[in-house]
DNA sequence: AGTACCACCTGACGGC
DNA sequence: TGCCGTCAGGTGGTAC
């Protein structure tokens, strides 16, 4: 699930349960998940500390710890966290689990194991190394613009490549071009000012909405199309049947009636 | 600069 | 029921 509005929905979630409270131990049940950080340099970073506050920056979540340092969660392709008291309530997929004074777990879950853990010392160089693009939603209309003009690659692409905006996969992606009516292999040199700020404004409403509602795809409105993405199915407006296509080498769900190519 | 393909993993699903 | 290919909401490397 893991695209800008779930990383916004984690970031509340993490700070409505786990911010405060001395991580008394931090178990690492798959290395797999650790970036640069070894298991040993996570329990000592960790344990004895507690998590003060968060940043989200596209798909990263940064922690801050109370010593200054940072925890750095990345969830991939199938990640997610999970507060719960009862050892039973554990995910499956329990990758990294913390231990909180209170005798509650923060478990970081993820079947995949594409996800990422660990220990940073600050996000704005870990932002500029990385060379993330800015994240869609602190963008005005003039910055959008920016970050858009003089490319050459198809829409889908480029708004899915996190050096040019940080945040947007392969599922919002897909609702944000069918509400701005643009077929995914629609060349951005060919979009003029009104296109590009129709773009803009669809990009935050479709963001903005995934969030209300908790990120949650089925509790979204009838007229976007993730309700519909399928092939086959009506298109939500009534113009025709959704479609599937290859776009930035990724399955693209579109309505050809709405979304023309050329 | 942009794209296509592969790899990294686990699991669900459809076809036979 | 069981096996097999394919595909899945991400990213990084390589080659063209």
């Amino acid at each position: 699930m893991p695209e800008l509005p779930d990383l916004e929905v984690f970031k509340r979630y993490l700070d409505s349960t786990s911010l405060h409270q001395y991580i008394e131990k931090t178990e690492v049940k798959s290395g797999k998940v650790l970036g640069s950080v070894s298991v040993g340099g996570l329990k000592r970073g960790l344990e004895g500390r507690k998590f003060e506050s968060t940043r989200r920056h596209g798909k990263h979540l940064f922690v801050e710890l109370d010593d200054g340092g940072w925890l750095l969660l990345h969830f991939g392709m199938t990640g997610g966290l999970k507060y719960y008291k009862d050892v039973g309530e554990a995910p499956t997929h329990t990758r990294v689990l913390f231990y909180f004074a209170n005798g509650r777990h923060l478990a970081f879950d993820d079947q995949r194991l594409f996800g990422k853990v660990d220990l940073i010392g600050d996000p704005d160089h870990f932002i500029a190394e990385k060379k993330l693009g800015l994240d869609p939603l602190d963008l005005d209309f003039r910055a959008f613009r920016g970050r858009l003009e003089g490319r050459k690659g198809g829409i889908k692409a480029t708004l899915m490549n996190q050096q040019i905006l940080a945040g947007i996969g392969n599922i919002y992606s897909d609702e944000i071009l069918f509400q701005a009516r643009l077929h995914p292999r629609t060349s951005v040199a060919r979009l003029d000012g009104d296109a590009l700020h129709n773009l803009h404004e669809q990009t935050r409403r479709v963001l903005h909405a995934a969030i209300e509602r908790g990120a949650d795809p089925g509790v979204l409105p009838d007229s976007f199309l993730l309700s519909h993405r399928r092939e086959g199915e009506d298109c939500p407006r009534g113009n025709g049947k959704i479609q599937k296509t290859k776009a930035a080498g990724r399955t693209a769900y579109y309505c050809p009636a709405c979304q023309p190519e050329g």
